[in-house]
RNA sequence: GGCUGGGUAGCUCAGGUGGUUAGAGCACACGACUCAUAAUCGUGGUGUCGCGGGUUCGAGUCCCGCCCCAGCUACCA
């Protein structure tokens, strides 16, 4: 067996447009959850990338006068790479569908399919627009109205359309009906969540008809290995993203250690590309096939799903120069419960961050800080005897490390920040009660290891956990705590904390330099809109 | 049409297998405090739980019917 290695991957994005807030979504969230197992000591890889082949890419590039390779090479280093740096994405490894090691994959893998008899050549026939040069589905096809009068016409774009046959090679996923269906059963957690887990196994138990896998009335895409005139369908060469960028067909031993993927994160529209025709496909390979498919829900924007045609849009560069990529990344990881659609405003934006980011979490640093300086000159002091209060937040501490890994485990990032929102609560209240500026005019409880000492070590301690929790989701905000508590040089680097020790009390030692920091999330007095 | 999910306080949402006066956060009001980013802490009200029936000692939670929203019902990705 190969080694354990946690390989998240997000969908590879269609670079035909700029990347919208829904793709950082995606791609965050990945992040977040890589970055938490990280923590957890656990050998990790995130992969991401962009799906640069089709007829659109090609037509969008003859639209503008340029090859199509020229195309995409522009959209992915304009738009798509700086995306990641805008939304502080620390992805292992980038691929592109245009990339050799792709190319050399994806012929490997159709080859395999070919050897083991999982395809042949057949007809396609379909309703095929003239007009845009390609095939529209069955229910996009409607009778022609006025001037179209007598004929089909799509509905997408209003060409007319006519029946049409082409040669082309099927992939049998009508064979895998039941292996997948009896594979769903046994694994009910590979399609998550249950919503799309139910529409999954009710479209495949309707009956699955093979696949045309290939096109062969345009050129931009990989050519079938045996036959050239034939690219292959770029959906099925898309999924290949995920084996070609870790060896597959070119270095069995990195590949048998990565694969199979642990989760794949989809939106929910190509959930079913994903859960269906992606593991019938490595079943056909003899290939492991992934653990989960999670399929996240719409970003709805007054109600509506967000696109661009509705104009309702939010740019993720906009949310990122107004409140920073650490609140990007907050917000969708706290505010929307992941795999369902959920409601994003900026007004919504801009009260969770002054509300959660601000005055709860980025205020309560810089109250303690301030103490430390202030009564102990920023010399953190060894704490005295515990007292019930300080039991309490350390009760409160371990509980909710526990709750928040639990989640993660359950890929419910939103219920692991209500988790360890819970310490951030608990030490505003904590100090608010104990009230050390009370106890700093008592001259006999100053000093190492008396009652001004423990409050504000206690309140260290939390901070220091916290830092570490929430390290994954906003690793900006964090490194500057961490660096605050002058927690480096005694207990290492931030991201090497691991979350299975992190509740275990009393790590930041006495005569720590503890700085006050910049405001970790200042106020926003020009949040606009 | 069929299927899936949803319709719960002003807003965003929680509410396994039915059980005391239906919850959280935000917003709002009042009070406390002053270490802190005019931050923090405490207290407080509000809800025909989409509509109409039914089962039950008891239903947001089960059954029937209906209304509304979203999605799926394969080759645009």
């Amino acid at each position: 067996m190969s080694a354990e290695t946690f390989f998240v991957t997000t969908p590879i994005y269609y670079v035909n447009d700029a990347p919208h807030i829904g793709h950082g979504y995606t791609t965050v969230m990945g992040d977040i959850i890589t970055r938490w197992h990280r923590q957890r000591g656990e050998d990790v890889w995130y992969l991401t990338g962009t799906d640069e082949h089709g007829q659109k890419v090609l037509r969008k590039a003859e639209a503008n006068g340029v090859s199509p390779q020229e195309w995409v090479d522009k959209l992915v280093e304009d738009e798509w790479k700086p995306l990641l740096e805008t939304i502080d994405v620390a992805n292992d490894d980038f691929i592109r569908t245009t990339e050799q090691r792709h190319l050399d994959g994806s012929k490997a893998f159709w080859q395999d399919l070919q050897d083991r008899g999982a395809v042949y050549q057949g007809s396609f026939s379909g309703w095929y627009s003239v007009g845009s040069e390609e095939f529209v589905g069955d229910d996009d096809v409607a009778d022609g109205e006025g001037d179209d009068e007598g004929f089909k016409v799509s509905t997408l774009d209003g060409s007319r359309v006519e029946h049409m046959t082409e040669e082309n090679y099927f992939f049998r996923l009508s064979d895998y009906q039941q292996q997948l269906l009896d594979f769903y059963e046994a694994n009910p957690t590979f399609i998550q969540p249950e919503s799309a887990r139910n529409e999954v196994i009710s479209f495949v138990s309707r009956g699955l008809r093979d696949l045309s896998i290939s096109r062969s009335t345009f050129d931009w895409g990989i050519g079938v290995p045996w036959d050239d005139k034939h690219v292959m369908y770029v959906w099925v060469e898309a999924l290949l993203n995920y084996v070609t960028a870790i060896g597959y067909g070119a270095d069995q031993e990195r590949f048998e250690k990565i694969w199979p993927a642990d989760i794949h994160i989809v939106g929910k529209d190509i959930a079913r590309f994903h859960a269906v025709i992606w593991p019938a496909m490595l079943m056909a390979a003899g290939q492991p096939v992934p653990h989960q498919v999670f399929a996240h829900g719409w970003l709805l924007v007054g109600g509506q799903k967000m696109s661009k045609s509705k104009a309702n849009g939010i740019r993720p560069d906009e949310i990122v120069d107004t409140f920073g990529s650490d609140a990007y990344r907050y917000y969708f990881a706290r505010a929307l419960t992941f795999g369902s659609d959920g409601s994003i405003s900026w007004e919504d934006i801009s009260a969770r961050y002054h509300a959660e980011l601000a005055n709860g979490f980025g205020n309560l640093a810089s109250r303690v800080a301030a103490m430390i300086g202030k009564y102990f000159d920023g010399t953190l002091p060894a704490a005295g005897d515990l007292t019930d209060a300080e039991l309490t937040v350390i009760d409160t501490v371990a509980e909710a490390v526990r709750d928040a890994d639990a989640a993660i485990e359950a890929v419910a990032p939103q219920d692991a920040l209500a988790a360890i929102w819970r310490i951030v609560d608990e030490l505003n209240g904590y100090i608010t009660d104990q009230a050390p500026w009370k106890v700093a005019k008592d001259e006999s409880q100053g000093g190492e290891g008396g009652r001004l000492a423990t409050i504000l070590h206690t309140a260290a301690e939390g901070l220091r956990v916290l830092a570490v929790l929430l390290n994954p989701v906003m690793p900006k905000a964090s490194a500057v705590l961490w660096d605050s508590l002058g927690a480096e040089p005694a207990l290492g680097v931030l991201a090497d904390q691991r979350i299975d020790a992190v509740a275990a009390w009393g790590q930041l030692p006495a005569g720590t330099v503890v700085t006050k920091p910049a405001s970790l999330f200042p106020r926003i007095e020009t949040a606009a809109e």
